[in-house]
Formats: structure tokens, C-alpha cells, sequence
DNA sequence: TTTAGGG
DNA sequence: CCCTAAA
């Protein structure tokens, strides 16, 4: 028989953002309300969203329904097993039981009492639990009764003629996790609960029949693939897709990976992010090592014992402080899980009360918190203006999927995850729709941007972006930098910068979706008809909609990024002359206190930097100078 | 953390 | 801009 291409086009999954589940109303309820201060920035109302997406995965219960009498070419997201985390131990002594777990999966099925077999012993410690619990979770895959079974919604499928057929509205479950083991490339892109792949017979076996048929390609670096699930576009999502041609289901060594990286469990999580780091940013095709490094730490946040969360923890705290920066905004997005000091694991709370934007987000619901604290905190929100926001669900930008017809179904669900893991997983941002128009200004607080308490609501929607465009497509900030420079200069303190874009806000800002890439039709010419390929195509004219959560949580979070690069303007340059003139070189960092104080985009070492290309524009002639021409007198300023 | 300097 | 040795 011909294989024949079919061509899958998700016009959109929506992700449930909420457990519908059961198990504790109170805490459903409250879980799906983001109740948010008025006076916070759109951008942490954005972070406050992901985190929060990323919670309610983290925490979802489960709902009775099964996903057997779906729709058979529904897409359904199971949630996966997770027997071997215990939700919670207790707090005192600093054994074994002092393990506690981020996330509380399906607490009903866990002890909750500590019983931390499988994770405190070495020999067993989570890994061999989570290899079984894969097979396990891989089966529920199959037969459609996971333990713990999520509400599954069906899609909607159309077949054309062609033989091509278009899955709308397929619903994610909130727990993407399950289906696990994904690969792109080398990386396993794990979601939530981050199994290890490599241990997991059921899709080594199914590794091998993707290969065996040829059809390894997933979205590797095939040329058809431009827009690639964030590899192709986007630099700063190293996702290593792009390095193996033909078999990107590269799971060719199941046990010696598997021992690698547990080995490499210790070594230090700076030292894996800085290799990391250095690594993802020079080079897109990084070693396989360091995937498996990266993907070890994600692991060893996870799945280990409290010693090694804290340790990274303290880690992250040694990280230098624009690191640090980067990290705790972007953790807000993956959600790092830390385990605050009552032994209840948290996440992204802490991260948020330590951004330097102000008011944390509160997120109710969070079930690693006491319900007298959750009390406690809602007392608090009240005394503020708060916005509550609920979120119904997320739609998933477009995905194409090509699989040969005589693929298997699990092949074809794997391949869907990877599909909407790829994107979950490294290229979405959220972006803030209010009353049709995208809120890009990030620094805005949502009472000005319009979004209290005593408005409507009703157009108040989020957005879920391909990210591969973020870092290059937008401008730099166009402050009235004169006066703020003047300003600046006289060192005040006044929130000059506030209008400025921060380098963060390039993860969370919208594209317009005029600018985004054009769909590319990657089926075209490699006759793929053994291929399968996979393509994110940007949903253009998305309205208010949902969001997601980004799971893949470490993986990123961990990968520090470039600073985007933010020349300086004409009257930075004044206010840098003017600052070096008056306090001379060398003390860069009043330097930055006084005229930059409020541009928390300049460093002192970004403004050290500065002096110094100025100073040897100033040395060079004019004809050899490049970018924006700085006027010749504050050149002449330099050289003093 | 800052400074200084190479990359 | 990044990285990092030194202070």
C-alpha cells in the first residue's frame, strides 16, 4: 500500500488550565482564580499566568473520566503516574522522610506519609521508580485508563480530501506531563514530571519502530522545518532538534545515557548551567552531554531529596545577580519549585515575591501552602485592590503533523506530543490581550492598563506566542531618554525608566501577528511520506484566549539567555559622558547609581563597556564607525 | 560585589 | 554583551 501523507493541522489545543477534579472543591475553585494586585505590571500578571499555569499541572487533581469513549481521533491528554512522589513529608527531622516533593500529583494515591522508598535510597532512588511508572503511564496511554484520569475533551477532526485532517479544538488535559519521554532531537523533552526517558522500555521499543521505518525525522533540522517548534528561530532556545538529521528520536543508548546522567546527578547545578548556558548561546549544536547534563539537572531538582533542593537553591541564589535576575523571571515562566522554609514545597511564589517589580501575584489553590495560610494571604489580598482572573483555558498555536498512515497510534500520539510538548515546552510566551488589542507594555500596572477590578473583564484574554520571534522582532526603547537622562544624571531616584522595556519583557511581548513568519508548508519537498515532520505554525488572529502551561520546567529555566542587545541612544551617551566627567572612570557602579540608577537594563558593567567602545569610537575615524553615529562632541568628551 | 579587561 | 580573574 502507498503511504500516504496526512497532514495534521491542530488549529489549536485548548489546555484546561484548571482541574476540573474533585477532590477538594475549596482548593479547585480557588485554583482557578489568579487573583492579581492592581497595582503589579502587566508583565508579572504574564509571569503570574505561566507560574500559575505551571501550578495548576503541578497540582491538578484528577477527574473520573477516562478517555476510552473519545472521539477515536481525539487527542486526549492522560495524566501520568507519579506513585513514587510522596506530596508531602514531614517537616522535622532531616532523614529520609525529609524529602519533600514538588509536586502533589494526584495526592489521593500517595503516601503522605513520607514514605520515601524509591527516592531516598540511591539505588532506587526515583529513577527506577519513575522507569517503571513511564511503563506504566505509557500503558494508560494504550488502554486509556490511567490511575489517574483526567478530564479529556475530544477534538474535532476533519478530513479533507487529501487525505489530510485538521484537529481542532483538541483539549489538553492540565497535565501534559504524561506523556513523557518526548524527544526532540536529542532532548528529551520531558514534561512535568520529567521521566527519564531513556530507562523507559515501552518507548525505546517505540523509538526503534520510528526508526526502523524511516521516519525518525521529527523536527530535527530538516530545512522544511523553518518554523520548527521554537528550534529553528530561535537562538535562544538551543533545542537540540536541529542537530540529528534523520534520527531525532536519537534514544540510540538507552542504558549508558540513562547511567550517564545519573551519575552526573552531582555535579554542581551552577556548573551545568553555566556549561549550559555558554554552550546554548554560542553554539546551536551543543554537545549531547550537555543535554543530558541539562536534562540531569532537571531531574535532580525534581525528583531529589531536599539536600539537593536546597543545594540548588542556594545555587541559584550564588548565581551572579544579573543571572539571578534572569532566572527568577524566567523561572516564573518554567516554575522552579522551591521548598520554603515550613517544608512545604512552593512554587514560584518565592521567585515572585523576590522580583524587584513589587507585588507578588498571589496564587490561590496552592496546595503546598496550610489553608490557614491560604487564609492568612487571602485576608491580605482583600485589604488590596485585586483583580481576579480566571482563566478557562489556553489554545495552543496551530500544529502540523505529518505521520505515515501506517503509523501506529502510539506512534501518532507520540508524535503529537512532541508536537504540542515542543511548543508548551520552549516557544510560547504569553501575551495580554485587552479588548482586542495586545498590551505590550509590560511595565504598565493593570490598573492603567485597564484591568481592574471594576471593569469588565470580559476582554481581558491571554495568548500563548511562538517565542521565536521575541528576542529579534522588536525595538529597542524609545524613551524620552533626554530628559531621562537629565534626569538621571542629577541622580535621581524617580522611576524615570519605568516606561522603558526591560530586556525582560522581550520573553513576554507580543509579536504582532502580522510580523509573525509566514506558515511555511514544510511537506513539500523532501517527499516526506515517510517522514513525519512536525511545524508550530504561529496562530495568527488569536482573540482572547487562553493559556498554558509551560512546562519543561528546568530545562529552560536554567538556560540563561543573552541579554538582548540595546544600543545605547544619543542621550545615554550624554548621561554616560556626563557621569564619567563628573565621578571619572573606575567607579562605574556610582556611575551607574547616578545616571542610570533607573535604567535596570545598564549595568555597570554594561556602562564600563560603553566608555569603552566610546572611547575607541572617539579613536577611530568616523568613516569606521558603525551604528547609531554618536555626535562627535560627546566623543570628544572621552578622551579625558 | 565591583573593577578591569579579554572575548 | 558575555565571561571571569582579582580585588
Amino acid at each position: 500500500m502507498v503511504l500516504q501523507k496526512l497532514d495534521y493541522g491542530f488549529s489549536g489545543y485548548e489546555v484546561p488550565t484548571t482541574p476540573r477534579a474533585t477532590q477538594s472543591a475549596r482548593r479547585s475553585a480557588a485554583h482557578q482564580e489568579i487573583v492579581k494586585d492592581n497595582q503589579m505590571s502587566a508583565f508579572d500578571l504574564l509571569a503570574t499566568v505561566a507560574g500559575k499555569l505551571l501550578q495548576d499541572k503541578e497540582t491538578s487533581t484528577t477527574s473520573s473520566d477516562t478517555s476510552s469513549e473519545k472521539d477515536q481521533y481525539g487527542f486526549v491528554m492522560e495524566e501520568s503516574l507519579t506513585p513514587n512522589k510522596p506530596l508531602k513529608a514531614e517537616p522535622s527531622d532531616e532523614g529520609s522522610c525529609d524529602q519533600r516533593f514538588f509536586s502533589d500529583h494526584s495526592s489521593q494515591t500517595y503516601d503522605q506519609n513520607c514514605t520515601l522508598k524509591g527516592i531516598a535510597d540511591p539505588e532506587n532512588d526515583g529513577h527506577s521508580g519513575m522507569a517503571s511508572e513511564v511503563t506504566n503511564s505509557s500503558c494508560s496511554l494504550l488502554n486509556g485508563k490511567s490511575h489517574n484520569q483526567m478530564e479529556n475533551l475530544v477534538s474535532i477532526v476533519e478530513l479533507d480530501s487529501s487525505g489530510s485532517a485538521e484537529f481542532r479544538d483538541c483539549k489538553l488535559d492540565s497535565d501534559i506531563c504524561n506523556v513523557k519521554d518526548v524527544q526532540i532531537g536529542n532532548v528529551p523533552i520531558g514534561m512535568g514530571t520529567e521521566k527519564c526517558s531513556f530507562e523507559d522500555p515501552l518507548d525505546e521499543k517505540s523509538l526503534a519502530l520510528f526508526s526502523s521505518g524511516g521516519t525518525a525525522k521529527l523536527s530535527g533540522s530538516d530545512d522544511n522545518i523553518p518554523y520548527s517548534t521554537l528550534s529553528k528561530d530561535c537562538d535562544n532556545v538551543p533545542l537540540d532538534s536541529r542537530d540529528d538529521d534523520e534520527n531525532c528520536f536519537s534514544c540510540t543508548h538507552p542504558s549508558t545515557k540513562a547511567k550517564s546522567f545519573r551519575t552526573m546527578t552531582h555535579i554542581g547545578n551552577r556548573r551545568i548551567r553555566k556549561i549550559l548556558a555558554s554552550k546554548n548561546w554560542k553554539t546551536s549544536s551543543e554537545s549531547k552531554d550537555d543535554k543530558l547534563l541539562d536534562r540531569d539537572g532537571n531531574l535532580k531538582l525534581i525528583y531529589h531529596n531536599r539536600k539537593n533542593c536546597y543545594r540548588h537553591q542556594r545555587s541559584e541564589m550564588n548565581i551572579p545577580f544579573k543571572k539571578r535576575k534572569l532566572f527568577y523571571h524566567r523561572s516564573v515562566s518554567i516554575s522552579d519549585e522551591f521548598i520554603r522554609s515550613d517544608g512545604n514545597c512552593h512554587s514560584f511564589e518565592k521567585v515572585m515575591s523576590q522580583d524587584a517589580s513589587g507585588s507578588s501575584p498571589r496564587i490561590h489553590g496552592d496546595p503546598g501552602i496550610s489553608s490557614l495560610e491560604a487564609r492568612q494571604r487571602n485576608g491580605l489580598q482583600c485589604r488590596d485592590s485585586h483583580v481576579k482572573l480566571r482563566i478557562k483555558s489556553f489554545r495552543v498555536p496551530e500544529l502540523f503533523i505529518e505521520i505515515p498512515e501506517t503509523a501506529t497510534i502510539g506512534s501518532l500520539k507520540r508524535t503529537v506530543m512532541e508536537a504540542v510538548t515542543a511548543i508548551l515546552g520552549g516557544g510560547l510566551h504569553v501575551g495580554v490581550i485587552l479588548q482586542g488589542k495586545k498590551v505590550r507594555d509590560d511595565n504598565k500596572t493593570l490598573i492603567q492598563t485597564g484591568i481592574s477590578r471594576d471593569n469588565h473583564l470580559d476582554a481581558l484574554g491571554f495568548t500563548l506566542e511562538p517565542n521565536s520571534k521575541s528576542i529579534t522582532s522588536h525595538g529597542y526603547p524609545s524613551t524620552s531618554s533626554q530628559s531621562l537622562v537629565q534626569q538621571n544624571i542629577q541622580c535621581s531616584s524617580d522611576t524615570v525608566a519605568e516606561h522603558q522595556v526591560t530586556s525582560l519583557s522581550n520573553l513576554v511581548e507580543s509579536d504582532d501577528d502580522s510580523e509573525l513568519p509566514p506558515t511555511i508548508n514544510t511537506f513539500g519537498d523532501k517527499s516526506m511520506t515517510d517522514s513525519k515532520a512536525l511545524v508550530t505554525v504561529p496562530e495568527t488572529g488569536m482573540e482572547a484566549v487562553t493559556a498554558i502551561a509551560m512546562h519543561e520546567k528546568t530545562k529552560r529555566s536554567e538556560v540563561v539567555q543573552r541579554r538582548i542587545r540595546r544600543p545605547f541612544s544619543v542621550a545615554e551617551v550624554e548621561a554616560l559622558v556626563q557621569a564619567v566627567e563628573k565621578l571619572g572612570t573606575g567607579r562605574w557602579r556610582d556611575v551607574k547609581l547616578c545616571a542610570f540608577d533607573n535604567a535596570e537594563h545598564r549595568t555597570y558593567v554594561d556602562l564600563k563597556d560603553k566608555w569603552k567602545t566610546l572611547v575607541h569610537t572617539a579613536t577611530i575615524s568616523p568613516q569606521q564607525r558603525r551604528g547609531q553615529p554618536v555626535p562627535q562632541q560627546l566623543l570628544d568628551r572621552t578622551d579625558r
